[in-house]
RNA sequence: GCCCUCAUAGUCUAGCCUGGACAGGACACGAGCUUGCGGAGCUUGGAACCUGGGUUCGAAUCCCAGUGAGGGCACCA
C-alpha cells in the first residue's frame, strides 16, 4: 500500500466516507505544510453542518494513529499529514527490493496496439515518427501495467499509392527516375518515384489508366502484378523498419490488407449484412451501396452516412477496417497465416500475414488501441459505432482511438502527396541529431564509442521531445530545444541516470544496497523518497489514460529533485557510514525508477556520456 | 451549414476528465553560489489562465455564447 492509500484508509476509517472518495481528496502538500494533504474538510462540511475548517478540525481529532504518520495538522480546511521515518525507511526498502518491477501492474488484458501503419511506398517522415513513438511508448506503458500487448502494424498493400509506385518501378524512363536510385534505402527511392508518377498522372491521362489497371490486378490477386506489388511493398517496409529499429521501435506482427481481403473479408461482410447494422441503399445517390447509417450520431453533417461497399461491389477502406476490427476482437472464425518477416535487433522476430504460412495466435484481444492521426477521427467513430450496432457494446468501449496532432519542423509543413517530405524524413532527422549530438559527448571518448553514444543521445533526445508533449497538441520540432542539455530534455535525463549509476559503480555496484535499519531523514532526502514513492500511481494513471507524457513529466521532476539532493547530500563522502549506506540505497532507488521511466519512453541510457 | 480539437508569461509546456491553500515546470532575461560523487547543477527575482455570461461557499478546470487557429463531414486512405 502506498502512503496515499494508507492515508485514504485512515481518513475513511475516521469519517466512514468511501475510501475511493478519500483517495481523491489527497494531493502532495505544499512545502512546509506537511507531506500529504487532504481537502476532506470541503467535502464533508455540508454533511457535518459546519465550515470546511471546522470539519477538518473535527476529523483531525478522530484519526487513528499509524506508524507511517508522524503527526497530523488541520490547517484551515486542509488536513495535513506528516510522514514518519518509518514510512521513508519502508519506501526505500521496497524500491530496492522490487528494482525494475517497482510499480509494475497486473492488468493482464490482451491488448493490441496498432501503429504506425504507414503506406508501404515512402520513407517515414516526422509525422509517422510521432505515431510510431506514441505507439511504442503506449505499448511499453501497457506492458508495464501488466497487459499482454501485441504490437501490430497494418499494411495497406492494396492502395492506389502502391499501384502508382509499382507503375513507376516498372515504367519510368531512365531520365525520369530519381537520380539516387540504387544508392538510397528502398523506401526513399520508392517514395521519390511515387512523387514522379504522381506528377506524371497530372499531365498524362494514359498513365492514370495504366495505374488503374495495375490496381485492379492487385485487387484481384493471384497474378504476377499482385505478386510484384506485394514484393515492392515488403521491400519498402523492410527499409522503413530499419528506420524503426534505429529509433528502437519494434513490432510483433504485420497484417496486410491483401490478406484481410482473402482470409476474412467475405465472412465479415456476410455477418455485417446479416446483422442489419448496415443497409443496402435501394435509391438515391448511394444506390447499390452498403452503408453505415451515421445520421443519428453525426447530426448536421452534409454526408453522415459512410459507404462500406461501393455499388460495384468493392470495399472502401472503412469497410475493410470494420471487418479487420471484428477479427482483432476475435469475432470471426477466419484467421490469418503468418511467415517470418524480419529478425529485429531486439532479437524478436516480426511476423507478417501471408497466403501460405504457419498459424500464430494474434488478435482475439480485450482492448484495442489505434494510434491514428486526428484527421481520421470520423472513420474511427464509424468503426466504433458499428461495433456497438453489432451488439459488441463492451468491445466498443474498449476500442480506443489515440489520436495525435501534426508534427513538423519550423521550416516547412509536410505533404506526402506533393513530395515536400524530401529533407524531412525520420532518417534525416536522426542523422542530423547524431551530428549535433557528437560534440555533446565527453571529449575523452573517441571513435566508434563516441559515435555510438552520440547515436543514443540523438535517439533519446528525439524520442523524449516527441513524447513529452500531449498528443493532441501540435508539435513543432526545434533542434536547440530538443538537444539542449539543460532543462526538460532527453539528454538531461540520460545524464542524470548516468551520474547516478556512476556513483553506485564507484561504491561497488555488484552488491545490493543495504540501507541501515535506523535513520533520521533530512528534508531533501524525504522529498526525494516521497517523489519516488509516487511512481506506481503515475505509472498506473499513464496506462489507464494512455498518456505517455505523464511519464516524462514525472521523471523530469524526479531528476530535478535528485539534482537538488545530489548537490547538498554527499553520498560517497557522507559524514557517516550510516548516511552513506542510506544514500546509496536512495541513489539505487532513483536509478531504478528513472530507468523504468526512460525504458517506457524508449530513451536509451548510455554507459558514459 | 454541422461536428471535433486546440487557446495558460517574450517563447514552449503541465494542470482541465475527477472544481479547492500563492496556476507547476522549461527556455530566454536579472542577481548570487558551485572547480565537481562526472560539464548539463543549486539558490533567487520579474513574468501567464482568449473574451463575456452562468453554476458554485469556491472556476484555468463544469455549462452557455462568442473570438482566433487547425482538422473533419468522398463510391480517397
Amino acid at each position: 500500500m502506498s502512503a496515499k492509500e494508507q492515508i485514504a484508509k485512515i481518513i475513511s476509517d475516521a469519517t466512514g466516507e468511501d475510501r475511493k472518495i478519500c483517495m481523491k481528496t489527497l494531493e502532495m502538500a505544499e512545502e512546509g505544510k506537511g507531506d500529504i494533504a487532504s481537502k476532506i474538510g470541503f467535502i464533508l462540511a455540508k454533511k457535518m453542518k459546519m465550515s470546511p475548517a471546522q470539519a477538518a478540525q473535527e476529523i483531525e481529532g478522530t484519526l487513528e494513529p499509524h506508524e507511517w504518520v508522524e503527526k497530523t495538522e488541520a490547517t484551515g480546511p486542509y488536513l495535513n499529514f506528516f510522514l514518519s521515518n518509518a514510512f521513508y525507511q519502508e519506501a526505500v526498502r521496497k524500491i530496492n527490493a522490487l528494482g525494475n518491477n517497482y510499480g509494475r501492474g497486473n492488468a493482464n488484458r490482451k491488448t493490441i496496439v496498432e501503429s504506425p501503419s504507414v503506406n508501404p511506398n515512402k520513407p517515414w517522415h516526422i509525422g509517422h515518427l510521432r505515431n510510431a513513438l506514441l505507439g511504442d511508448a503506449s505499448a511499453n506503458i501497457l506492458e508495464f501495467h501488466g497487459d499482454n500487448v501485441q504490437r501490430m502494424d497494418y499494411i495497406d498493400d492494396l492502395g492506389l499509392q502502391v499501384a502508382q509506385s509499382l507503375w513507376g518501378y516498372l515504367n519510368l524512363d531512365e531520365k525520369d527516375r530519381p537520380q539516387f536510385l540504387g544508392e538510397e534505402k528502398p523506401d526513399h527511392w520508392i517514395g521519390a518515384e511515387y512523387v514522379k508518377v504522381a506528377e506524371k498522372i497530372e499531365r498524362e491521362p494514359l498513365v492514370k489508366q495504366s495505374v488503374k489497371g495495375i490496381l485492379r490486378e492487385m485487387e484481384n490477386g493471384g497474378n504476377k502484378t499482385a505478386e510484384k506489388a506485394r514484393w515492392l511493398a515488403e521491400e519498402c517496409i523492410k527499409a522503413q523498419y530499419e528506420t524503426a529499429f534505429a529509433y528502437g521501435v519494434y513490432h510483433d506482427v504485420l497484417i496486410c490488407e491483401s490478406d484481410i481481403m482473402r482470409e476474412i473479408f467475405s465472412e465479415g461482410m456476410e455477418s455485417l449484412k446479416g446483422s442489419g447494422a448496415v443497409e443496402h441503399e435501394k435509391s438515391g445517390k448511394n444506390e447499390g451501396c452498403w452503408v453505415a447509417r451515421m445520421s443519428g450520431k453525426m447530426r448536421g453533417m452534409t454526408e453522415p452516412d459512410k459507404i462500406l461497399i461501393r455499388s460495384n461491389g468493392t470495399a472502401t477502406y472503412t469497410g475493410k477496417d470494420v471487418i479487420f476490427h471484428l477479427w482483432k476482437f476475435g469475432k470471426l472464425k477466419g484467421d490469418f497465416r503468418y511467415g517470418e518477416f524480419v529478425l529485429q535487433p531486439n532479437e524478436e522476430k516480426a511476423y507478417i500475414s501471408k497466403a501460405r504460412g504457419i498459424e500464430r495466435e494474434y488478435g482475439n484481444a480485450d482492448v484495442l488501441v489505434n494510434i491514428i492521426g486526428v484527421e481520421q477521427k470520423y472513420p474511427q467513430e464509424v468503426v466504433r459505432h458499428l461495433l456497438d450496432l453489432l451488439g459488441y457494446e463492451k468491445e466498443a468501449k474498449k476500442f480506443i482511438h489515440l489520436s495525435y496532432e501534426h508534427a513538423w519542423l519550423p521550416e516547412a509543413k509536410f505533404s506526402g502527396r506533393k513530395g515536400t517530405w524530401l529533407g524531412y524524413t525520420a532518417d534525416e532527422l536522426l542523422e542530423e541529431g547524431k551530428k549535433r549530438a557528437l560534440d555533446k559527448v565527453k571529449k575523452e571518448l573517441t571513435g566508434n564509442v563516441r559515435e555510438e553514444i552520440a547515436g543514443q543521445v540523438a535517439v533519446g533526445a528525439i524520442r523524449y521531445a516527441f513524447l513529452k508533449i500531449a498528443p493532441e497538441k501540435k508539435l513543432v520540432f526545434k533542434w536547440n530545444e530538443v538537444l539542449s542539455l539543460e532543462g526538460d530534455s532527453g539528454p538531461y535525463l540520460q545524464y542524470a541516470c548516468v551520474r547516478a549509476k556512476r556513483i553506485l559503480e564507484k561504491a561497488g555496484m555488484e552488491r545490493e544496497p543495504e540501507p541501515p535499519l535506523k535513520y533520521e531523514f533530512n528534508e531533501t532526502e524525504k522529498k526525494l523518497i516521497k517523489e519516488l514513492s509516487e511512481f506506481p500511481l503515475v505509472a498506473g494513471q499513464a496506462a489507464e489514460k494512455l498518456r505517455p507524457h505523464m511519464i516524462s513529466g514525472y521523471i523530469y521532476g524526479l531528476a530535478n529533485t535528485f539534482s537538488k539532493f545530489y548537490t547538498t547530500n554527499p553520498v560517497l563522502k557522507a559524514e557517516t557510514e550510516n548516511k552513506k549506506e542510506m544514500r546509496l540505497a536512495m541513489v539505487a532507488a532513483f536509478r531504478d525508477v528513472l530507468s523504468i521511466g526512460l525504458g517506457i519512453l524508449g530513451v536509451p541510457v548510455p554507459k558514459k556520456m
